[in-house]
RNA sequence: UGAGAUAUAGCUUAAUUGGUAGAGCAUCGCUCUCAUAAGGCGAAAAGUUUAGGUUCGAUUCCUAAUAUCUCAACCA
């Protein structure tokens, strides 16, 4: 039955390229959902886009001395490069800084006001007067009030961990200036999600126990038992979409507040392209909406989306929030600061026209319902091991044989016997089992029965061997030859959502009609007509690829990847980590000047570390016990993310001894040891050469 | 710090409402020769992170602990 669907991905941000990680995590699943479902027969409305506002990317242009909007050209161009290239069929790929969206947030953010859904409030807010803007939390940093560590930020401590607002810190400074921000009064609105708290236990708690992930479940649940606060949906800043009311000026909207309605803008502006109405995608009743994120984006579409959608009170709410965990990298968090990651340009560079492959080892390998490691090992195995010696060997074999044997007809099958009986029955199960994966948002395991069935392939040709009876009973070979040609014939469509450009192949090498034929003149010589649907039915009545049906000539669909190609992809991780590392490093201006006195005020000395523990519940810190050589202290240290407690102890160290005393979560810490970071950003000890003996004690001058 | 998710063969993972833990890769045998030195068959390999509890019976439910990740805190 056709069924009209909404699918979103979540909107890129534009501040960098995209890596494997959006693709693994959000894009890819997505993908293969919108291609099931189109090729299932329904009407789907597939949208993404670019997210181009927010503080990050006002940051980014200052850095680089060009304006927001230069930052978000050029990624926009990169990104969107990338998922064309990758096969990504979105319906509709926009923006949100084009004049559509601006319009349709504005009018969202009208129409929630005008209803008296939002809360007014004046707050005092921090504010740079050098550079004219009011500070993010983030953007200040000043002296914690429960610790006193001189370098806390707006927004929590990151020595005694306590959360903190901005207009807190004691000695606040700003970050972009250095200057003391001043205290000034700011108007905002928030979207009082507390209203809606009883709707959304009603819809997601109850509604959605039982078929949405666990991880999604948990972290709504959690929110909500926890209680829901308003939240700001404006903010003091001059780059996003101007908020629509008298005495708004300098304010715009709150970057997460207008992303997610990039999805509807980006639906209006491909109705409007396409000649259709966009309303009944957003506001019918039968339409399913499914949102595709990563689990960081939980939050936002599960709870705030959804109440300013019921809040606006004629949308639709999601059917379904299928959202993965993250991707790592070779053993290490993805991380674009560090140029820790698999960028997909350069992947195609070095890999050309080999989308599928990446696309198979991803999806294979995806992290559905854990964070997962891409490693180039696995992606090699999946190549060779799967695609090249199972999907692509049993293809070849097919062809190579139809081409010998037949000149490429497909030949007339006469009596089936049971194992022909037992194939085909398998054969025609397929659909069915890869859509109940599909739509049960197993991909991976969608991805693994497609591969079964190449595999099922492989089994029927080597029971069946047809190359031995051909020198006996031909009748019989051509009866096995051509249920092979049925299996390699499911594989062109069933493997569409998966592997579109290897599908695309495939089905020119067998002579059937592709996708991009449509609308054409399509010559009697292809197979026509042929849907997921209806697949199983052709095959049962003979009427697939039919007797006498002309092949092509074989080509290989996949092809090895050798150890040395992966090793170069190793290298140049390793190679790029390190030279991104060099030039981020960049040394920090000298501090003001001192004088010998207040240099001679600091009591350093040599010593030696003789134990250490690991502070319970705390993430950076060991307690050691440091033999000074006047003493045996104490001293807490936020080392244990470089050293384990073993590791450190009998360490030769530099202390400063005449620190005041300082408790760290309960525990005096007496002192302080000196240290430095690795390139890496491990901590390194600051200790006297390794060659002299040097007693402890001894003071440092 | 508070909350959520995850933990199963060497690796990646599956297991309807509790009922003999099922695969793939890698390993090791056997085997075919149409095919990209590919395919097929078979074997070995886990008693489910740890400690308790409920139960006739626990991977599954409860409690606690440990580890990893995420959110709260503008990177899928």
């Amino acid at each position: 039955m056709s069924k009209r669907y909404t699918i979103t991905a979540a909107l890129p941000y534009t501040n960098g390229p995209i890596h494997i990680g959006h693709l693994a995590g959000v894009y890819v699943p997505a993908d293969i959902y919108a291609r099931y479902l189109r090729l299932t027969g329904n009407d789907v409305a597939f949208m993404c886009g670019s997210d181009e506002h927010g503080v990050p990317i006002t940051i980014k242009a200052k850095k680089e001395g060009v304006t927001p909007q230069d930052i978000v050209d050029k990624y926009h161009a990169i990104i969107k490069k990338s998922f064309e290239d990758f096969g990504i069929t979105f319906d509709n790929y926009s923006r949100t800084s084009a004049k559509i969206h601006h319009d349709t947030a504005q009018e969202f953010f009208k129409t929630l006001y005008n209803k008296g859904e939002f809360i007014e409030e004046v707050t005092e807010q921090l504010y740079d007067e050098e550079a004219n803007q009011f500070l993010a939390d983030r953007f200040v940093t000043g002296t914690c009030p429960k610790c006193g560590n001189e370098e806390a930020y707006g927004d929590q401590c990151e020595n005694c961990g306590t959360s903190l607002n901005a207009t807190d810190l004691i000695i606040p400074k700003s970050a972009i200036t250095g200057n003391t921000p001043t205290l000034k009064q700011t108007k905002h609105w928030f979207l009082p999600l507390d209203k809606h708290e009883d709707f959304l236990k009603e819809w997601i708690l109850k509604g959605h126990k039982k078929d949405w992930k666990p991880n999604v479940y948990g972290q709504v649940k959690s929110w909500i038992d926890d209680g829901l606060r308003p939240r700001a949906v404006t903010r003091d800043l001059d780059w996003g979409i101007p908020v629509p009311v008298e005495g708004a000026d300098g304010k715009v909207l709150y970057v997460w507040f207008d992303a997610p309605i990039g999805y509807i803008s980006a639906t209006k502006e491909w109705a409007e392209r396409e000649g259709k109405d966009w309303e009944p995608y957003w506001k019918d009743e039968n339409t399913k909406l499914v949102h595709f994120i990563g689990k960081d984006n939980i939050v936002f579409h599960c709870i705030i989306f959804p109440s300013m959608l019921k809040a606006e009170g004629s949308y639709i709410l999601p059917d379904n929030v299928p959202a993965n965990e993250f991707l790592n990298l070779e053993g290490n968090k993805l991380s674009t600061s560090k140029n820790w990651a698999v960028w997909l340009p350069d992947y195609l560079e070095d890999f050309p026209g080999q989308q599928d492959v990446l696309r198979y080892a991803l999806t294979a390998n995806a992290p559905e319902t854990k964070d997962n490691d891409f490693t180039w090992k696995d992606f090699q195995a999946r190549n060779n091991n799967e695609l090249v010696a199972i999907f692509g060997n049993f293809i070849n074999r097919v062809v190579v044989l139809t081409r010998k044997y037949y000149e490429g007809v497909v030949p007339e099958p006469s009596k089936l016997r049971d194992i022909d009986e037992k194939t085909l029955a398998a054969l025609r199960a397929y659909p069915e089992v890869i859509s109940s994966s599909i739509e049960r948002y197993r991909f991976r395991e969608a991805s693994q029965e497609l591969m079964n069935l190449a595999r099922l392939g492989n089994k029927y040709l080597a029971d069946e061997e047809p190359w031995k009876v051909i020198k006996e009973d031909e009748a019989r070979t051509k009866t096995i030859m051509y249920i092979a040609l049925q299996i390699a014939g499911a594989l062109a469509i069933l493997s569409e959502p998966f592997l579109p450009f290897t599908s695309k192949k495939l089905k020119e090498i067998l002579a059937m009609e592709t996708p991009e034929m449509a609308g054409g003149y399509i010559s009697d010589r292809f197979i026509k007509g042929v849907s997921w649907k209806n697949l199983k039915d052709r095959i049962s009545l003979d009427n697939f690829i039919k007797p006498g049906h002309c092949i092509e000539e074989p080509q290989l669909l996949f092809t090895k990847i050798e150890d040395k190609d992966i090793q170069a992809q190793l290298d140049k991780l390793e190679t790029s980590k390190k030279a991104n590392e060099a030039a981020n490093k960049v040394a920090e201006p000298q501090k003001e000047e001192i004088t010998f006195d207040d240099f001679t005020k600091l009591d350093l000395r040599v010593g030696t570390i003789i134990e250490a523990e690991k502070m319970p519940k705390a993430k950076k810190l060991l307690v050691l016990k440091v033999d000074t050589g006047i003493d045996t202290r104490t001293i807490v240290s936020g080392i244990a993310e470089s050293f384990t407690a073993e590791e450190v102890i009998g360490k030769r160290v530099t202390v400063l001894v005449n620190l005041a005393p300082r408790k760290l979560r309960g525990v005096e810490s007496e002192g302080m040891i000196l240290m430095t970071e690795s390139p890496e950003g491990k901590l390194v000890f600051v200790n006297p050469d390794a060659n002299q003996d040097v007693a402890n004690g001894l003071q440092i001058s």
